[in-house]
DNA sequence: ACAAAACTTATTGTCGACAATTTATTTTTT
DNA sequence: AAAAAATAAATTGTCGACAATAAGTTTTGT
């Protein structure tokens, strides 16, 4: 239990399922493979030049993360996009990112903070290099998050968020195009939040960043309701 | 996205991977197979009768709700349990359970909340009949969890809480033999909350749910620590 | 006698084929 | 002609066998 080695996100992808499925979450994530859509095991196996052995378990997984849904004798489908379940994805990161923010400010060794700090005066460089360029926008809040979360120490916490939540997480942001004007302010939120917790502070750190995922939550909404949906 | 049938608990077991993954979820809830034990494909498929390609779809479904953990190449064990993981893992609780709570508050409607305090009531007098016996109170228990979690009307919550977590949460309860003298103080701090959420008081009812969690967790906690471990 | 290497054994991962179930199409009935 | 029933096609779930990897054992060398 104490750390876990089990995703292929944190142990290089060994076996041919490990592979696929790292395929298909950049495959859904991006949107290649159309949200609402069925999934044809025989086709896949094919487009893939696996057998469906490990095929079914790379899926057994995707559906882990929520990207696809299963139903029994009948098939699996890619998730569809809703406000609704973006609320409800939102409650959920909101409190489980606070909690990693306060267990970060308890269990962040220095190096770790410090770390944090030179990933996010990176990411202020490449930001003002490329400017709207969203890609490395995107890339770079991420990496925030992560390390806060792993930050956290928590095994538990870190699996739900990093292996199961944050596909989907991504999956709004790239298929509603996040290359919004929330930039420079998101910057700031982050700055602030890595205050918190070098400073220990750990009641800080959960509400700044539950207000930080709010206002991205907010930002997404939005651009979900000019959508038409 | 509107409601989460996936997991066999939601559904009739229909496919044999399903009846597998309940078989299995028990045997190791209850610990028939011993905790850290490997299990050998093989010979459970030759246990249950079947071949190895449901073993496998159940086993990672296994791993999905921490039962247990897989190295590729290597095989399968069986979860240890220890005050670390259970530190962990109610930290994610408090959390969870108590925006269940909040969430509850706002969305269980009259006749939900009507059958819940049915549930008390009910589980107050097989309590009186059968005093000391802890399963059924274990069950009452979980029952009332349960259906809080439900009425929080959130699937994600649902998913993470009921098909993940709680197993866990029933395998470290279980195992350490639950019969404690707690019995009629968390009857009492289930009607606290219970009024809370009739109330819509849902901050209330969240501070209080955390409140009763971190006092099952000391309960629990104690016990680890008494057998020695 | 101990350490390292080669070999043997066992377990896991993957494959192709078959059985069971669902979906689509055609036929029958009113 | 529309609805229902029966049939055909396709897809999913399961099986047994093989290949690749890891663990255990024996052999070899110093």
């Amino acid at each position: 239990m104490t750390d876990s080695p089990q995703s292929p996100l944190w142990r290089s992808p060994v076996t041919s399922s490990d592979r696929l499925l790292l395929e298909m979450q950049r495959t859904i994530v991006e949107g290649e493979i159309a949200s609402g859509s069925k999934i044809s095991e025989p086709e896949l196996a094919r487009k893939f030049n696996v057998s469906r052995a490990p095929l079914r378990e790379a899926m057994a997984r995707l559906e882990r993360c929520h990207l696809i849904e299963r139903i029994p004798n009948a098939g699996a489908r890619v998730v569809k996009l809703s406000t609704e379940g973006l609320r409800a994805l939102y409650q959920i990161r909101e409190e489980l990112e606070g909690l990693a923010c306060r267990l970060a400010a308890e269990n962040m060794d220095e190096q770790e903070i410090e770390q944090l700090r030179g990933l996010l005066d990176q990411h202020l460089n490449t930001q003002r290099v490329r400017e709207g360029e969203s890609y490395y926008q995107e890339a770079g809040d991420l990496d925030f998050h992560y390390r806060i979360i792993i930050g956290s120490k928590n095994p538990y916490l870190i699996n739900m968020l990093c292996d199961e939540l944050y596909f989907l997480v991504r999956m709004y942001r790239v298929q509603l195009g996040m290359n919004g004007p929330r930039v420079s302010r998101a910057f700031d939120e982050h700055k602030a939040i890595i205050n918190a917790i070098a400073n220990r502070d750990g009641e800080l750190a959960d509400l700044l960043m539950r207000r930080h995922i709010a206002a991205s939550r907010g930002n997404i909404e939005l651009k979900l309701q000019q959508l038409g949906k």
